[in-house]
DNA sequence: GACTCCACTTAGAAGAGCAAAG
DNA sequence: CTTTGCTCTTCTAAGTGGAGTC
């Protein structure tokens, strides 16, 4: 149905931008905020005085108390100061930024605090920027760029125990950013005074700047926004080879089993992943460089000491229990029973192995996602998380939602339908810290409706009285009555099933599933058949990334 | 195959904005 | 009008997987 407009590997024709946006310039201290070393006051370098700042900053989060990161912190600190500085300055814990500290706070406050014309006139002025470089020509669309703003300087915070947590972020001067467009496009023009590191026209790729980062030597990209014609193509394109794969998964599945048994030992490590993949939607789990990130784990990097076996746990047999890191340090804990040649595979896999060692030896995600493209063409690990994410969600709209529901029903529906995705793929997030109270609040509002409805009944059931005794009073009455019992009765159904749901959402998060997973055409097939409208499951930004599922769905849509 | 580099998707946290409650 | 609580948006880290090289 998608044509293919341009050779192979072309992204483009046309690409014109502005470059990307630089962060302000840093604030020297005004004079009356001071920091101190072991009590005395100390006048700050430009060059070490920014840095103090990044960390005064931070000063109320927790990462300031780990030693990792104060390490880091230090010694990178340390690397900006004068040499009379760096003789002075060589205990972290004698440093005082308090003052530093409280300078901040006060700044935040005191932004929070601005008169309505202020914050309008703050609002304005961004505007005016995104209206600058928050877009660009992409053969002739003019299409919104998703980050164009260099990321400011700052101390590094990485995931979980990540031994560069705190390093110093390095300011990215224009210096350091290649500019790619088209040959014929206007140039952006750099900063005055500056220069780009270079200027490219490579229109097989889709970022329009780049720049090298300084903690782990990676590549960062300016690129589109997820609204892009270019990134809505990918993203169909993804959901229509998730899709391809159930014409194949029969026979996969078919094949992994038999593989089972293989007498070669890839094959059946190979087997025992594909099977774990699938039916737990874990990540495929590259290799990744010691010391360099923390120790997170996906299916083929999987250790030994991440996988308890039981033979027989309460009532099941052959359970295996999960439990290790995966990305961004999420925790995956998890007890699944699995068939009997799984379970005799992974006591072979273990056998004469210590902590530390790979489950998978003689496994690669590289030899896995070989294996798979063979099977299909465009199949990689990560399509079953698709696959199974989507269709996860389509069964379960069947199941949970009925046309005779009302509004909320069917959204609370929808909700656990993408909730049982969100659990299938590990998606959490910290409960919120006001947790407990606003759940205590809704359910306070919910007695207080119980008791107006009580009130609404007993109101009824007087006026009904009346009429019957008197016969003559305003029928209108009586109606409005009842109307106000129902009005009742429907507030409280929907604040019951908003408890409900939010209980049920305390630890997992629906975003990133509903983003990145489910194909939205399920979704607004539902909403075309369940009669709801599509505002009340996306909001505008999804809307924005969806539209090509919004425009092209019918109500008959099956993934 | 192992190693490196690169480009792109996926991820939760934090910050901003906004609407309802007080 | 101010405060509170929630949703949406932004931010950037952390994954996946392809390609090139030896």
């Amino acid at each position: 149905q998608k044509k293919e407009k341009y050779e192979d590997g072309v992204k483009w024709r046309i690409l014109e931008h502005n470059g990307p946006y630089f962060p302000p310039e840093y604030q020297p201290l005004p004079d009356n905020v001071n920091f101190y070393y072991n009590g005395e006051k100390v006048k700050l370098s430009l060059a070490a005085e920014e840095p103090a700042l990044f960390f005064a900053q931070m000063l109320d989060h927790e990462y300031t108390t780990k030693k990792v990161f104060r390490d880091n912190f230090f010694t990178d600190w340390r690397e900006e100061m004068s040499h009379k500085e760096r003789t002075l300055i060589k205990d972290l814990d004698k440093c005082d930024f308090t003052e530093i500290h409280a300078m901040h706070k006060a700044k935040v406050e005191a932004r929070k605090n601005l008169s309505k014309e202020e914050k309008l006139a703050l609002k304005e002025a961004n505007q005016k920027i995104v209206d600058e470089y928050g877009y660009c020509l992409l053969d002739r669309h003019k299409e919104r760029i998703g980050n164009f703003k260099i990321e400011p300087p700052g101390l590094f915070r990485g995931r979980g125990e990540h031994p560069k947590q705190g390093m110093l972020k390095k300011r990215i001067q224009p210096e350091d950013i290649i500019i790619n467009c088209s040959k014929e496009s206007s140039i952006p023009v750099p900063p005055s005074g500056h220069k780009w590191k270079e200027v490219r026209h490579d229109n097989t790729v889709t970022w329009l700047a780049s720049w090298t980062e300084n903690i782990q030597g990676s590549i960062k990209y300016i690129m589109l926004n997820a609204n892009s014609k270019l990134k809505g193509e990918k993203d169909w394109e993804k959901y229509e080879v998730a899709r391809k794969l159930k014409d194949f998964v029969d026979n996969i599945r078919k094949q992994y089993m038999t593989d089972l048994g293989s007498r070669e030992m890839k094959k059946r490590q190979g087997a025992v992943a594909l099977y774990f993949i699938d039916k737990l939607a874990l990540r495929a789990g590259n290799e990744k460089e010691e010391g360099e990130s923390a120790d997170t784990v996906g299916c083929c990097s999987l250790r030994i000491e991440h996988i308890t076996l039981h033979k027989q746990l309460d009532d099941k047999e052959y359970v295996v229990e999960f439990d290790f890191l995966g990305k961004d340090s999420i925790r995956y804990y998890n007890k699944v029973p699995v068939i009997k040649k799984v379970f005799k595979n992974l006591k072979l896999f273990m056998k004469n192995k210590q902590t530390g060692d790979e489950l998978f030896d003689r496994l690669s995600t590289i030899s896995l996602n070989k294996h798979l493209s063979s099977l299909m063409p465009g199949l990689t690990a990560k399509v079953f998380r698709t696959y199974n994410a989507s269709i996860t969600l389509q069964q379960q709209l069947k199941e949970l939602s009925n046309k005779s529901d009302n509004e909320a029903e069917k959204i609370l529906s929808y909700n656990r339908a993408n909730r049982a995705v969100a659990v299938l793929c590990n998606h959490q997030r910290a409960p919120p810290k006001t947790f407990e109270q606003s759940m205590a609040n809704l359910q306070a509002k919910i007695d207080a409706r119980k008791e107006q409805l009580a009130e609404a009944k007993a109101q009824f059931k007087e006026a009904k009285k009346e009429v019957k005794s008197r016969g003559d009073s305003d029928p209108n009455v009586l109606e409005k009555k009842q109307a106000a019992v129902a009005r009742c009765k429907e507030q409280l159904l929907k604040m019951e099933v908003q408890a409900t749901d939010k209980e049920e959402n305390k630890q997992i998060a629906l975003g990133t599933s509903k983003l990145n997973y489910l194909d939205p055409r399920i979704s607004v097939a539902w909403c075309k058949n369940m009669e709801v409208p599509v505002e009340k499951i996306y909001n505008k930004t999804q809307r924005d990334k969806f539209a090509w599922a919004i425009d092209m769905t019918e109500a008959d849509f099956v993934f």
